[in-house]
DNA sequence: CGTCACATTGATATTTGTCAAGGCCCGTGG
DNA sequence: CCACGGGCCTTGACAAATATCAATGTGACG
């Protein structure tokens, strides 16, 4: 057990009220009384930087975290294989760890794609806090239940979808995700590498490259490294249709 | 509301602990009087036949199923596109309906891949329940968390894998599920149809007999319509690792 | 016995992966 | 300040895997 340090805690200050994601993070439903217990036990760590580990895969489980700022990916790395499986990205307000309860151990590594800041819940402190508050538990369930319904759109993307359909549905995940959590829908950065995208949409990094310039050149996206400005939603869309 | 009749009921006799999924079950690790007030609350509706749908995309969100005997296949109609996706398969003692908790509606529709029973929990009911058996919300917590670990296997086997490590993923699965159910691990019965498992792998149909015919004159397996018997369990195995 | 859904098999076309080369950006150290 | 190096991205040529199209086979069931 190291003892972590609380950067930023002022006494008598409520972290999540004050949070700038609080209205979109697991913590909005909770009344008063389950808030300031939740502030109890919730942990600061320090900030990760780029390529940095929240979570090694292996490690016993022991938190689930909240993203404050930044994003991670999450890679399995699979017996007798030596190249990792990047299976979710992570943004602000999003929680990291819940395919991990009821085991002992972590099933996937979780990486900082910059520099990031989090939020730990000790699990054990969580749980017993859950107990007591049925909105905490009710806002676990459905954020798990709404990572399943992710999970199933995924597959819908990865299974019989070409590249272009898989990349437009990719980018129109993220600008979705963005937009409900105050940012813009239009604009923003991809801080996931080529590689990073191609592992997670089952294609090979040069065809992700591929695409998105085709996808430029047809007047759909600009890219430039990493930020992106989308210029035309409805064209996104209408690739993921048949023909 | 209809009225579903309840068959084979018994008076004071509890469905679950006569059940021989019930080490499987949900409701393995419920105490007594968790168990009887469970009993109060599920409904056993009328077998499904082939074909028949549990749950309609769309639907209102009602109830969680438990699958008792038989199969089942969750597809997913998209927007705007002709075809279904299969997204999932259940098999008995597996908790259908999770990824729609907290929702309105269902998310996509399961349908029977042969005649099936199910164990029916009216979701408000359950809820209530669950407020005020721990033991109770820790099982459902654990099962969604199965599945997010489920889903990120699957990505895994989406994920730049050659249609032979998909389809060996995907009977090595099989295999274990059915194992852990008390079935034959090398034997068991492809409920499914080609075009149901190549939906669910990203495969065409063809490919799936093809690859099956290749795992079957490699000695890897038998098939013989929707029989399959596992030769090779290492052999399979090994064509998941990379060379 | 015929029909229908499902499965197999073959020939061909397309997509995408692989390999290879070069460019760009950024941080580091001379 | 500039040159260098490394990581990441782009682009091209080619090869391989898989989809598609089409024909045939098979088994269940009325």
């Amino acid at each position: 057990m190291t003892t972590i340090p609380q950067p930023y805690r002022r006494p008598g200050e409520l972290y999540c009220q004050g949070c700038s994601l609080h209205s979109a993070c697991m913590t909005r439903a909770l009344s008063q009384g389950a808030l300031e217990a939740f502030d109890e036990i919730i942990q600061q760590p320090q900030p990760l930087k780029r390529g940095q580990a929240l979570v090694q895969q292996g490690q016993p489980f022991r938190s689930l975290y909240l993203v404050r700022t930044g994003s991670f990916k999450q890679v399995v790395r699979q017996a007798g294989r030596q190249d990792e499986q990047v299976v979710h990205f992570f943004l602000p307000s999003e929680a990291v760890g819940l395919e991990a309860i009821g085991e002992t151990h972590c099933p996937a590594s979780v990486v900082a794609l910059e520099t990031s800041f989090v939020c730990e819940l000790p699990f054990e402190a969580f749980e017993a806090l859950a107990q007591r508050h049925e909105s905490l538990r009710g806002e676990l369930m459905r954020s798990m239940s709404r990572e399943l319904r992710g999970d199933q759109r995924q597959f819908c993307l990865l299974s019989g979808r070409t590249a272009e359909q898989r990349l437009a549905g990719f980018l129109l995940g993220l600008s979705q995700r963005f937009h409900l959590r105050g940012y813009s829908r239009y604009r923003f950065q991809l801080a996931m590498s080529r590689a990073d995208i191609g592992s997670h949409l089952g294609l090979a990094l040069e065809t992700v490259s591929r695409v998105m310039g085709r996808f430029q050149r047809q007047g759909l996206i600009r890219v430039a490294g990493r930020e992106l400005t989308i210029r035309s939603l409805e064209g996104l869309e209408a690739l993921g249709e048949d023909p």
